[in-house]
RNA sequence: GGCGUGGUUCCCGAGUGGCCAAAGGGAGCAGACUGUAAAUCUGCCGGCGUUAGCCUUCGAUUGUUCGAAUCAAUCCCACGCCA
C-alpha cells in the first residue's frame, strides 16, 4: 500500500510551487492533513479529451503536479472523457466534434498512456473512461442530473457570458458539458482536481455537483496556461504552436529554442524540474541583465528534451544545434533525397516532399531569394544534378535537405 | 410565430453591378538586422501557369444581366426585439 510520509505542509507547499490556485485552500490542507493521519491517500482526477491524443508540453504542467501528488501516495486517475469528447468542450470553440469508434477511443487511450507514462508512473496509476457511468445514464436521468444546476450558474463562466454579450450563440449541449464534467467527480468521489485556468469554472462545477450529492466537495488546483512558441495564445495543436512529446529530439530542442526571451521564464517556472532556488536564481539572472539568454535557453532546451527522449539526447540536441548555427554546419541527419542525374525540377520536389504549400508558393520562395544551394542563392526552378553530386539545398532557415545524383 | 440585423479569403473586417482574387489589420512565410529570441524595416500572402493568361472562391441553390461578392427569389444558419 501507498505510504504518505511526506507531511501535509511540505506537500502543500510543493504543490504551491508555479500554481495558480488552490481552492479553497485551507480546505485542501484539512484533506492532506486527514490522509496522513489516516494514512489514506487522496482521490486525485485529472480529465483528458481523447479526440486529440498528441500530449504537448501545455499538458505537462498539469501532468507534473499529478506526479507529485503521486510520489506523495495519493491515488491518480487519469479520466479519458471518451464520452463528454462526443461534446466537445467549448472553452475551443469547437464545433460539434465526429463521435470517436471504441476502437478509436481505445487506441488513442492508449497513445495517452504511453505519452503521459514519460510524466506519471502508470503502474500507479487507474486510467478510467466517463462512457462507462455517464453512457448509463438514461434521459431521465440525465434531465434529474441537469436540475441541479441553474442556468444562471452555467452563464457564470467566463466563456458563456462573454459570447453571451457578444450575441453569440450558445448551444445547450456546450451549457450541459460542465455538469457532465462536474458528475465525473462525482462518480469517482474525487478529492481534488487538477487543470489548467480555463478549466477553473468546469472543476468548480465538480464542487457544486458533489456537495448536491451529499459528498464532501473536491478541491480544485489550477495551474497557468502555458503559452505556446508564438509566445501569445496557449499551447494548443489547433494553433500549430505547440511542442509535442512524441516531437523528435530535435524538433523539440529546435521549437524550445525559438521561444522570446519572456516567454522563456515562465517555461522555467513551469516545465522546469529543477529546485526551486535554482529556478528563482535563474529567472532573476535573465531579469537583471547577469545571465545571457541563449545561454540559459539552451540548458532549459537540453533539460526538457531530455525528460522526453533521454537525458543524453538533450545533450546530443545542444551539441548539434550549437554546431549547425553557431558554427553554420549541416546536420548529419538531414533528409537525403537521390534522385537521377540531370535537371531536377526544385517545385515538383519541393511539393512532394511538403517542404512548400504549392507551386506558386514554391515560386515566390525562390523569387524572394529564399531558396540556396550549397549556400548560394538559387533563382530558378530548375537545378542540374551531376551524378554522384551532392547538393545542400535549403528554403529559408528551416527547411532543409540533401539532394544525391545517381551514378 | 412576427419584425429587424447579419453570414466575405486562416481570423477580424471593408467592399453594394464591371477598375475584385477582392481595401485594411492580425496570423503566417521570406529577406535585412540578430542569439533559429524580441522589436524594427521590406516583400509576399487562393490555385495552375516559362512574366501573358486561365481556373476556383465571397452561407446554399436558382435566376436577372454582355457581366454579380454586389440585384432578385427560395432555402439554411446566427443574433436582437416582440409573442
Amino acid at each position: 500500500m501507498a505510504r504518505i510520509t511526506v507531511t501535509p505542509e511540505e506537500q502543500l507547499k510543493e504543490l504551491k510551487r508555479g500554481c495558480f490556485e488552490i481552492i479553497p485552500e485551507e480546505e485542501f490542507l484539512k484533506k492532506l492533513k486527514k490522509s496522513y493521519e489516516k494514512q489514506k491517500p487522496l482521490v486525485v482526477k485529472l480529465g483528458a479529451d481523447p479526440s486529440r491524443p498528441d500530449i504537448h508540453l501545455g499538458h505537462t504542467v498539469v501532468l507534473q503536479k499529478m506526479k507529485l501528488l503521486q510520489d506523495f501516495g495519493h491515488e491518480i486517475y487519469f479520466l479519458i472523457g471518451d464520452y463528454t469528447a462526443q461534446i466537445g468542450d467549448p472553452t475551443g470553440k469547437n464545433k460539434t466534434r465526429p463521435i470517436l469508434t471504441e476502437e478509436e477511443v481505445k487506441e488513442n487511450a492508449k497513445s495517452y498512456s504511453d505519452q503521459i507514462g514519460k510524466v506519471l508512473d502508470m503502474n500507479k496509476t487507474h486510467i478510467v473512461f466517463n462512457r462507462d457511468w455517464l453512457g448509463k445514464l438514461s434521459g431521465l436521468d440525465l434531465i434529474k442530473l441537469m436540475g441541479r444546476a441553474t442556468v444562471g450558474a452555467i452563464l457564470q463562466r467566463d466563456d458563456f457570458s462573454k459570447r453571451y454579450n457578444n450575441g453569440e450563440a450558445i448551444y445547450m449541449h456546450e451549457a450541459v458539458y460542465p455538469i457532465l464534467q462536474g458528475y465525473d467527480s462525482v462518480h469517482l468521489k474525487a478529492d481534488i482536481e487538477l487543470g489548467g485556468t480555463d478549466q477553473t469554472f468546469n472543476l468548480m462545477m465538480g464542487r457544486h455537483l458533489q456537495h448536491s450529492y451529499e459528498q464532501e466537495p473536491q478541491c480544485i488546483l489550477t495551474m497557468p496556461l502555458l503559452e505556446g512558441t508564438d509566445g501569445i495564445n496557449k499551447m494548443s495543436k489547433s494553433l500549430d504552436n505547440y511542442i509535442g512529446l512524441t516531437d523528435t529530439p530535435t524538433n523539440m530542442f529546435g521549437k524550445l529554442m525559438s521561444i522570446s526571451d519572456e516567454l522563456m521564464k515562465k517555461y522555467y517556472l513551469l516545465l522546469s524540474r529543477r529546485p526551486a532556488s535554482e529556478v528563482e536564481a535563474l529567472i532573476k539572472g535573465l531579469t537583471d541583465g547577469s545571465l545571457h539568454p541563449m545561454e540559459a535557453k539552451k540548458s532549459l532546451a537540453a533539460e526538457i528534451t531530455g525528460y522526453y527522449h533521454g537525458e543524453a539526447a538533450g545533450k546530443e540536441e545542444r551539441d548539434k544545434f550549437e554546431a549547425r548555427f553557431k558554427k553554420k554546419e549541416i546536420p548529419d541527419d538531414i533528409q537525403t533525397i537521390t534522385r537521377p542525374a540531370g535537371p531536377v525540377a526544385l517545385l515538383d520536389l519541393f511539393l512532394e516532399l511538403q517542404l512548400i504549400k504549392s507551386k506558386s508558393d514554391g515560386r515566390r520562395l525562390i523569387q524572394q531569394n529564399a531558396v540556396k544551394v550549397n549556400s548560394e542563392s538559387h533563382t530558378t526552378d530548375t537545378l542540374n544534378l551531376g551524378a554522384g553530386q551532392e547538393l545542400i539545398l535549403k528554403i529559408g532557415k528551416l527547411r532543409m535537405i540533401k539532394l544525391v545524383g545517381e551514378a
